[in-house]
This record gives C-alpha cells, sequence and structure tokens, in this order.
RNA sequence: GGAGAGGUGGCAGAGUGGUUGAAUGUACCUGACUCGAAAUCAGGCGUAGGUGCAAGCCUACCGAGGGUUCGAAUCCCUCCCUCUCCGCCA
C-alpha cells in the first residue's frame, strides 16, 4: 500500500510513474474523494467536539442537581445530524481504502521502463550450458523411469498434481534439505516452520488480497463458512513476513532474517493452457523462501544481498543461470525492484524462472502496520524483502535435465551427495 | 466437541454509565543532588488522523465489529484470541 500523503503531495508524479508500470491512476476520481473527505470529516470532526462538550455539561449539571432537560433539548437534533455524517464518513473512507489497497507499488528509479518481460534487462549469465553427445530427454520423459509419476498425482488430485517416488523423491527432498541448510549456516538466516494455513489479514499484509485472491486456495472447517476467510499459503513470504506483523521493533533486532521450506499451493486461474506438460508449474510446489525485514535505509543493498542468496544455491549446484533485473512491466504488484534468475533447461533450449528476489519498500509494511523506533524515536516502517532460494520443483527439473546421462540416469551434483548418503549416480 | 475464566498503555494492574486517554506501580527520557553512580526529588513519556506558518486546538482508539444512550473502557449482541478443566486426536 502506498503511503496516501504521498498521493496528496504528488498525486500526477506518481500517477506517471505508475503509468510505467501499466497502471492507470484514476487521478480525477483520487482527487475528488480526497476533497470530499476532508470537508467530510471537518465538519464531522466539529460536530463531534460540539456533542462531547454538551455531555460532559449534562454531566457536570446532574452532579450539581440541576435540571437538565433543557440542555438535553439541545443536543436533541444533534444526534441524527452527526450519525449521518459519521456514516458518510465511513463509507467515504471505505472507498478511499479500497482504492488504495488496489494501487501497486511505485517502481525504483534504477528499474528499467518497459512494457513486458521482453524488455527485461539481463544482468549477467553464470556457467555454461553443456554440450549434450547424445539425444537429450526432458525431465517429464528422464524423470518417468525414476519415480516422476504424473498419473497418480492427475488420479488423486487432478491436473497440475505431481506423485514423487524413490530417487526422485529422495533427490527432491535433499535440495530443499541442501538450500534450507546453505541459508541457515552459510547466509546467517533463522530457519522458521510456518502454518500452511492463513487468515485473509495476513493475505492483505503481504498483499495477496484482495486483488489476487483467485490465485488462492480457500479452506473450510468441516465444509462450513467461518467468520474469518482462510487460505493455503501461495508462499512461506506470506507467513514469515507476517511474523511481524503489527509490530514496533527495536532497531537493534534489524535486520531480521527468515528461512523456511514449506509447500506453496496456488490456483494459477489466469494460466491454463501454459507448461501444461511436466512440473513446472504446479499447483501444489515446495519452495524455499527468504524473507529479510530490514531498515529502509539498507533494503536495497539487502536486495543485492538476498538475491546473492539465491544465486549461491544454483552455483553450488553447477546450475547455469541468468539474472534478469524486470522492467517496470513486468515486476509483481508489491515490488519496487525486482531480480529473476533464470536455470538453464536444455530440452526447453531457454532458460525458465526459478527464483524471483523482491525488495517491497514500506509497501507491505504498511498493509502489516509493522515499524521500528528510528534513531529520533519515532516509529517508522520496515522495509520488507523476499526472494525464493529456490523453487524446489523447478530445481528438481533442472537438476534432471542438465544432469542427464546418455543411458538415461543422472549424475548427483556434488553438493548434494552429502544429502544423499553419498549417492553419486540416480537409476531406475 | 463440552464447561468455565479472561482480553485495559513497553510490562504489571485499577477502573461497572458522566470533566477517564485512562489511577497506581514499574520501565524509559530530562533535570536537580553527586567527583561519578545508586538512592531520592521534580518534570516528561501511547497511536492514528484533521486543522494551522507555528505554539496549539480538535477527533478517534481500552481484542475486532455492531447496538443502546445526551454521554460507553464500563450495559447489550456477534466474532476473534488467550488460559483452565473434560473429551478426542498425532
Amino acid at each position: 500500500m502506498l503511503d496516501i500523503n504521498q498521493l496528496r503531495n504528488d498525486l500526477d508524479g506518481v500517477a506517471a510513474r505508475l503509468k510505467t508500470r501499466k497502471f492507470d491512476l484514476d487521478t480525477a476520481a483520487f482527487a475528488a474523494l480526497e476533497a470530499e473527505r476532508k470537508t467530510l470529516q471537518t465538519a464531522t470532526q466539529e460536530l463531534q467536539a460540539k456533542r462531547n462538550s454538551v455531555s460532559k455539561q449534562i454531566g457536570q449539571a446532574k452532579a450539581r442537581g440541576e435540571d437538565v432537560a433543557p440542555i438535553l433539548a439541545e443536543v436533541e437534533n444533534l444526534k441524527g445530524e452527526l450519525a449521518a455524517k459519521e456514516a458518510a464518513l465511513t463509507e467515504l473512507q471505505d472507498k478511499l481504502d479500497a482504492l488504495l489497497a488496489g494501487i501497486p507499488n511505485v517502481p525504483h528509479e534504477s528499474v528499467p521502463v518497459g512494457r513486458d518481460e521482453t524488455e527485461n534487462q539481463e544482468i549477467l549469465r553464470w556457467g555454461t550450458p553443456r554440450q549434450f553427445g547424445f539425444e537429450i530427454k526432458d525431465h517429464v520423459d528422464l524423470g518417468a523411469p525414476l519415480g516422476l509419476d504424473f498419473e497418480t498425482g492427475a488420479k488423486l488430485s487432478g491436473a497440475r498434481f505431481t506423485v514423487l517416488r524413490g530417487g526422485v523423491a529422495r533427490l527432491h527432498r535433499a535440495l530443499a534439505q541442501f538450500m534450507l541448510n546453505t541459508h541457515t549456516t552459510e547466509h546467517g538466516y533463522e530457519e522458521i516452520y510456518t502454518p500452511y494455513i492463513v487468515n485473509d489479514t495476513a493475505l492483505f499484509g503481504t498483499g495477496q488480497l484482495p486483488k489476487f485472491a483467485a490465485d488462492m486456495f480457500k479452506v473450510t472447517r468441516g465444509g462450513e463458512e467461518s467468520a474469518v476467510d482462510q487460505y493455503l499459503i501461495s508462499t512461506s513470504e506470506i507467513t514469515l513476513t507476517n511474523t511481524v506483523a503489527g509490530d514496533i521493533l527495536k532497531a537493534e533486532q534489524l535486520p531480521i532474517k527468515l528461512t523456511a521450506h514449506s509447500p506453496c499451493f496456488r490456483s494459477e486461474a489466469g494460466s491454463y493452457g501454459r507448461d501444461v506438460r511436466g512440473m513446472i508449474r504446479q499447483h501444489q510446489f515446495d519452495k524455499v523462501e527468504m524473507v529479510q525485514i530490514v531498515h529502509p535505509d539498507a533494503s536495497f543493498d539487502a536486495l543485492e544481498q538476498l538475491t546473492g542468496h539465491a544465486e549461491r544455491i544454483l552455483q553450488l549446484l553447477e546450475l547455469p543461470y541468468r539474472k534478469v533485473l524486470l522492467c517496470t512491466g513486468d515486476m509483481g504488484f508489491g515490488s519496487t525492484k525486482t531480480y529473476d534468475l533464470e536455470v538453464w533447461l536444455p530440452a526447453q533450449n531457454t532458460y525458465r524462472e526459478i527464483s524471483s528476489c523482491s525488495n517491497m519498500g514500506a509497501f507491505q509494511a504498511r498493509r502489516m502496520q509493522a515499524r521500528f523506533k528510528n534513531e529520533n524515536g519515532k516509529n517508522e516502517l520496515v522495509h520488507t524483502l523476499n526472494g525464493s532460494g529456490l523453487a524446489v520443483g523447478r530445481t528438481l527439473v533442472a537438476v534432471l535435465e542438465n544432469y542427464q546421462n546418455a543411458d538415461g540416469s543422472i549424475t548427483v551434483p556434488a553438493a548434494l551427495r552429502p544429502y544423499l548418503g553419498g549417492l553419486a549416480t540416480l537409476q531406475a
């Protein structure tokens, strides 16, 4: 959520920057609502002040044993007028809040302006795609004999659910363990185990709600609607970031660095038809997530570090990747700046997203009311960052495809062998 | 799932309709005393918003949301959460 004062002070400037990310801010509508709010709020508060002082007089008069009937008559008509004003003001505030909650974050000045993913800026390529001396297979064909079982997944749960068996299941688990261990022991993150079901307030805090409800899985208790809506998490960014919701932190607690391995559930309503083959796009996938809660002055440095932590995983696994700075038109809703990491997938002969690392600035902190006491003793919003480190399912795909051998076996990356009892080759 | 108790400022804890945004203690900040510290004394010390050049003035907030009333932390309703006991369960 943006700072409403920023909109009041620089409406056209903000609108111009939002336009670069394809968001049309209705400045006339906002200005009109704001003007109306201002007069209505002033009028309401004047009436409230009057009511308060008269009510106080009644109390004093009663204490002196005087007749209060004349004063009561005086407030009589005040009541209806005030109630109407208060109701109108609440309605107006709700409108403004809803408008504000639907506005995406303003891109940082270092972000290239562009329409879509074709205008993203490649920062670097790491590693060299391997030359295969044989006909390569994609992860679906490679995985089938090793335990990648789409049919059973579909039988149990429908399309875009996958069962992993035997060696592939173990490899998948090893990847998650390896990532988690690396972030906790080398990168200074605290390991967190989080709930997978969250309240709607948490989703509002990180920005999934109200706009992106269609991407979520909603759950019920005993099949009944409850007063509080609950959803399966689409990423543990939600739970990790919301750990500080409503808090006023001490400056010396920052930065807070958290990591978790969790399943992620996405209904991806708009993506049918894309990546239908294989386990690139699933309704359920595992991810190791990194979140940082930082001092506002430190957030862009922290973004570089956090992205580096995700890159480190790819490097240790010796998977070729490229690092891309997303342009304004391709960034997520709450982000000020985002790097995507794309891993080389030989069967697709292209780089595919495996991590997305974003600095959300104060956007989520404002929604969550997550603050810290700054140097002047004032409460100030923190900045939040998050990044995948990495998407486990897609990493599994990348390992299968990049480490395949002519006989269909998979060489286990050296970094993973300790997690597989020293196993060097995965075969059927 | 059943029965009960409770949610008030950083913390503890008063307050059951009227100058209560909230006693008191504690923590914290400033000043006095001191060579310095402790102790003591005095003062300050919530959040959000409106308005104003500013000092200030005003409004809202006692888990959340509604209601009753001229007036609600206090009365009523709904929800959320915490604790205790029982049941069930991993």
